[in-house]
DNA sequence: TCAAAAGTGTTCACAGTACACCCATGC
DNA sequence: GCATGGGTGTACTGTGAACACTTTTGA
């Protein structure tokens, strides 16, 4: 017979493992700890739970504080329990993922928090156990994008095809073979052409394109392979 | 200035949701709660978690207790955060779903919990938000099954291949074209071939097979498809 | 000898790949 | 005109789907 009354209570807090995309790397988004233990040291961000609010509803909180935004792409990831993760008291911490627009998010952004974005391949070390949640949060990213219209939410509501190709590119740490890569991203009928064309990063210009918003929840959770035919260089 | 001692402390719980295959169907288990509130109706299995032990080790327990089994494939599916989900008190919690041999189970069932199998498109009504879970649970076991060999913990260490592909029409609701599910098991190089037959289904019999837990092991993270082409009759 | 289920062979269509080629533009 | 990057065309290859066929055995 297990009584409610019996049990241990826990601390519960939300870590966020945001990530992001500048044209060039795909990076993390960690902040500088202002509180003790571990003051100034790097951390995701995060937070506890609050006794009215949901964990979802915390981790939104969280990253509107430090971002400005709502409404950002963001799911759970998985939940750390190990007792000695958090040193100062047992905290269980569930992890969430989420994926800004890096552009959108410079206008808004908090400098209270000391924030920092940090290349995927180059995180420093973080305190407790967040780093592994950083490695598990990029494992999940890969596989999900791999089979999931997900790497969208990193581009700005226009972009062109070398644009995506590179962000593509920069998840995968390979080189996809430009032909292919348009035709596959087409095939998928989630793009719509516009009429205006980027001309910075070339001189012949290259067109924008815009996600089909409709068709894109309708076929998020179809099981497409996004990841085109590697070109496996270094990877 | 986050202070951990002005936080709010939660129970925290596991909760199991429990596959297995019979030959025939896809199959939950259940118990009946044995405490109140609630006493009596069906419930996913689940426990508390202790003052010392991880959520992991928390599911593992509360498996062990009802099924007298080590070892069994178990991975963490969601956590639960909702304010109204427990309606005794606020109770955050960890699901996990585990896959077991059904054969194997029925020597070592602990009867004290009054345990029953329901097919996994005839569960009844569980308490809280059980039924979320399951739904839950049944859509990441076929998307993973879909990209991983994660079935063959459901079947015996040895079965033959038309079993093989019932279970795989059992999870998928669908039936598939035997010469090319043959083709397509067989080309993962993760089946080992047998010297016996199992006469009991065929008038000519079936060799039977087991997983080379080598390469199983290495290749259960590579991104296969294992779902062979469907002939989508019923779903 | 026949029915039933296991297992093999063969064709066909199409998706993925590699790579050559053309296009538009700024300098 | 020519270098640069955007975009298209195309031939080749391998995989998956469909389905006909052979094998084995019990009744």
């Amino acid at each position: 017979m297990r009584r409610y009354s019996l049990q241990k209570r826990f601390l519960l807090a939300v870590d966020c493992i945001i990530f992001g995309y500048d044209g060039q790397d795909l990076k993390l988004l960690v902040i500088q700890r202002s509180f003790e233990p571990f003051k100034g040291q790097w951390s995701l961000l995060g937070g506890f739970i609050g006794e009215h609010e949901s964990s979802e509803g915390a981790a939104a909180r969280v990253l509107k504080e430090l971002t400005g935004m709502d409404g950002v792409y963001m799911e759970q990831l998985s939940t750390f329990t190990e007792q000695e993760r958090d040193t100062v008291e047992r905290t269980i911490s569930i992890a969430y993922f989420a994926l800004i627009d890096i552009q959108k998010y410079k206008q808004q952004i908090s400098e209270d928090y000391n924030p920092a974005w940090f290349p995927i391949n180059d995180v420093p070390d973080l305190i407790f156990d967040h780093n592994k949640m950083v490695e598990l949060a990029k494992e999940k990213l890969r596989y999900k994008a791999a089979l999931h219209p997900l790497l969208f939410e990193l581009l700005p509501a226009k972009f062109t095809m070398p644009q995506l190709q590179s962000l593509y590119q920069a998840v995968y740490n390979t080189e996809f073979d430009k032909g292919n890569f348009n035709r596959k991203m087409l095939s998928t009928k989630l793009l719509v052409k516009l009429k205006d064309k980027d001309k910075l990063n070339s001189k012949k210009g290259a067109f924008y394109f815009k996600v089909d918003t409709k068709k894109y929840s309708a076929s998020f959770n179809s099981f497409l392979n996004f990841v085109p035919g590697p070109v496996p260089k270094g990877g």
